[in-house]
DNA sequence: TGATATTGGTATAACGTTTAACCATCCGTC
DNA sequence: GACGGATGGTTAAACGTTATACCAATATCA
């Protein structure tokens, strides 16, 4: 009760070696089942549980695998959460969450961690300017790594993320059908990695289309962000009647800030979000978004780390999820206005 | 680079025994500033890190914690889990966070884990439910544990957690000041821990002030609950006109509810929230909250558990923060209706 | 000058598993 | 009754650190 029990008082308990113990409690060797059964009681009795360290040391197998997010308050991180768990763990592994906060010195040191307790694997969304010596680091140190959502590290690890071009190009297509000619980008601050690739789309919606040159706004994607930016932005441009935005989050703050105007979401302005969070459903007016089903994403990511851990040879691989547009009340035709 | 570099290869590197190599990287015993310069060079140019299993293993110490909460997709854990996290960086820990989903037996499997690893310390918000032999593994296999917002475990803890009886209570007495005199308590399922103090709290207020009975309505604590249980409350209970949430979220969900169902918050019915979390000040309306800064929470929590890793033998401490009442604008006067 | 610190370092035994290699039995078979 | 093959188990060497104990030098001192 008082010494914290190992395999040889389980063994000693059992009257058998260390070996056979060691054997039974994994289910390998021949071992009859007499003593299987002593063994298995004994370590009952015991309140015997493995120590983890000194089996992955000798046997080299870790089924701990890490998940190092930007923030963890994310609730569109939470559900990727979800789904990578809920598969991880039908293979018996544990996942455990590290928050980097987007900042490389908090990200290093984690991935450092990482490396010194040779974990399972590592599911990972590299913070902004990570540099090369970071993803040098875990390569050479040959930790199976899945990046997610920002793909970098020039095609040394597998990636899972979104097909983001193409859907902010289907939202910028959609807004333009609803008779939106001056359109704007709203939201995220990065020049690289994600944001990057839905603004090009929109671009290029805009570019096949004919219309007005996108006009980019920067702001956290966040909530308040989104609800004093908005005013800004409309200031600034009083001509804009379409955003579409970088996130839920900064989509639903500009809504609330439009209403706080007096302009109503969906008449004044039309606003799409990404994401498609839980809260996005119930936000007022209930939002239109991009959705990526973050529970499958996450599976996926799960299942790409699954494969890569289990056949470490096997080339790179890429995969992108589509996003698909949910059309509800943050929506609507543009206003006939003088153009 | 192919294979992983070890401590004696370092050592070979600097042509010292694996001991010196060691001492140096630790900073421990008497090594010359030259051989230590070798070493340390050595070190660098391997691109060498430590396995923290095998260093663990030996000087039975681990510098990694974990953070078990119920679902991390929530806000307030969010900001506990900063102020958890930047105490403890300071002080050289890793943080990982496990997510139980408030299930016992993905609690369990998570617990265990800690255990196999013998990790550092826990910071654990108990699920549901967890029987009393969770509590005695734990105790048995003398992980440093702090438990968090429920209280559990017959003392066998050290505890970090809130004033609940003392915040609803101020919360009632604050209600009936404003005139409401039917109130209600709304969220939460859970027949222990936070919640009953909650409740607790609002009776005596109640009692003391010879109040009718208080109500009290059982939902999940989440928006969507929110929205739609507050009008099956209003036409189950219509006299009631102050309500005392036991989250934000659900308070949030129920303003909106009301809106919907015209009837405006802070004049018809008065909401008070509880947490503070980052969207209760820009909801609309602002809401009333009995905030208990989460990330101070946090800190406090972390220092708790260096208190105890440090003095294993210290008596179990339980440390209590008040939480404040915030007024903003979904409290006002109680309508002069006819009693 | 001999006794005694001090400095700088090494050899080796842990830590708690897993696993490869080995060794007794016993059983049937020709 | 020697031989091959199961069957059921053990021995001992890893895994990569750290800590204890020890040992050579060299420096210090009376």
């Amino acid at each position: 009760m008082e010494h914290k029990p190992k395999l040889a008082d389980v063994a000693q308990a059992a009257g058998v070696s260390t070996a056979t113990a060691s054997q039974v409690l994994r289910g390998t060797g021949r071992i009859s089942d007499s003593t299987r059964k002593n063994v298995v009681a004994a370590a009952k009795r015991l309140n015997y549980v493995r120590d983890s360290r000194a089996a992955s040391m000798r046997s080299g197998e870790n089924r701990e695998i890490g998940f190092a997010v930007l923030q963890i308050a994310n609730p569109f991180n939470a559900e990727v959460i979800s789904g990578v768990s809920d598969l991880l763990e039908t293979e018996g592994y544990l996942v455990s969450v590290l928050d980097s906060r987007d900042d490389t010195d908090r990200q290093r040191r984690n991935l450092e961690a990482f490396i010194r307790s040779s974990r399972g694997g590592l599911l990972w969304v590299p913070a902004e300017n990570t540099d090369d010596d970071t993803f040098e680091l875990l390569k050479a140190h040959g930790i199976p790594t899945v990046s997610f959502l920002r793909r970098s590290g020039k095609g040394r690890f597998d990636h899972v993320g979104i097909e983001n071009s193409a859907a902010t190009e289907s939202a910028t297509r959609y807004l333009a059908e609803l008779g939106h000619r001056h359109i704007a980008y709203l939201g995220g601050t990065a020049e690289f990695g994600v944001r990057v690739e839905r603004i090009e789309g929109c671009k290029k919606a805009i570019a096949e289309l004919g219309l007005p040159e996108l006009v980019v706004w920067n702001c956290p994607d966040e909530k308040v962000a989104g609800l004093t930016e908005i005013s800004k932005l409309r200031e600034a441009y009083p001509k804009i009647t379409g955003i579409v935005c970088n996130g839920d989050m900064v989509a639903i703050g500009a809504c609330s800030g439009m209403i706080r105007m007096g302009l109503k979401p969906g008449r004044d302005i039309s606003v799409v979000g990404f994401d498609d969070v839980q809260d996005a459903a119930i936000a007022t007016p209930p939002l239109t978004t991009m959705s990526v089903s973050p529970y499958q994403l996450g599976r996926k990511l799960a299942r790409v780390a699954l494969d890569r851990i289990r056949d470490p040879e096997m080339p790179t691989t890429i995969s992108l999820m589509p996003a698909e547009l949910i059309t509800r009340e943050s929506t609507g035709p543009a206003p006939k206005e003088a153009d």
